[in-house]
DNA sequence: ACGATATTTCATATTTACGTTAACTATTAT
DNA sequence: ATAATAGTTAACGTAAATATGAAATATCGT
């Protein structure tokens, strides 16, 4: 689905969010944690949070021991699309079209 | 260098110009003819193309017939930065970081 | 030279994105 | 019960992005 490349893109045009997926790459965080990590207010982290979670970039893992804290992980596997988007516009070099001049 | 991402992110994040990239990957195309392709005007097209120009993933091929006319075309390794963080971010797995062959 | 064509730049209007503080919800602690 | 903590939602101001029409630049055709 072309639209959902789309909307990953735009979600990781921020450059803030798409560190927000550097950080995780690590490990999973605490939502305030990645507020203070980023020294941003907790309602602008929230709203990045809602921008990666709704086209489900990171997901909170609610097996926290404190039902307040939501833990936030990474899905890499929803990165697949965009990738699989970026091998075929790479393709182009096996296309018509050869090499560049160095 | 990571800012280098983020441009790129940040050029491809608006659908046209993700769609400009999907046109030439097929062929070059004159800047008349993407903002017919696209039913938007030239300048709007014409701001569109210098920003995917800016940041080198399309160039201008100079060698038309008529000096008028700009043929754009793709520069592919230009989405090498953006394709190494994505392996990068892929690499991550289930809380574990994990090779992945290339 | 003159008018038509291709594209970009300019000026401008509208929309969208992002950050802040305040308020709300839910949970934990004393 | 009350207060503190974690996070989200609401309201709002400002900066940036994108579209348009008009004008500028350069080239082609007659």
């Amino acid at each position: 689905m072309t639209a959902e490349i789309d909307r990953t893109l735009a979600a990781l045009a921020d450059p803030t969010r798409r560190r927000i997926v550097d950080v995780l790459r690590k490990r999973p965080r605490r939502a305030g944690e990645l507020a203070a990590a980023f020294e941003m207010s907790a309602p602008a982290m929230s709203a990045h949070l809602k921008v990666l979670r709704k086209i489900g970039l990171v997901e909170p893992s609610g097996l926290a021991e404190d039902a307040r804290v939501r833990v936030y992980r990474l899905r890499p596997e929803r990165f697949g699309e965009l990738r699989t988007w970026l091998d075929e516009v790479e393709a182009y070099w096996d296309g018509q079209q050869r090499a560049r001049p160095r």
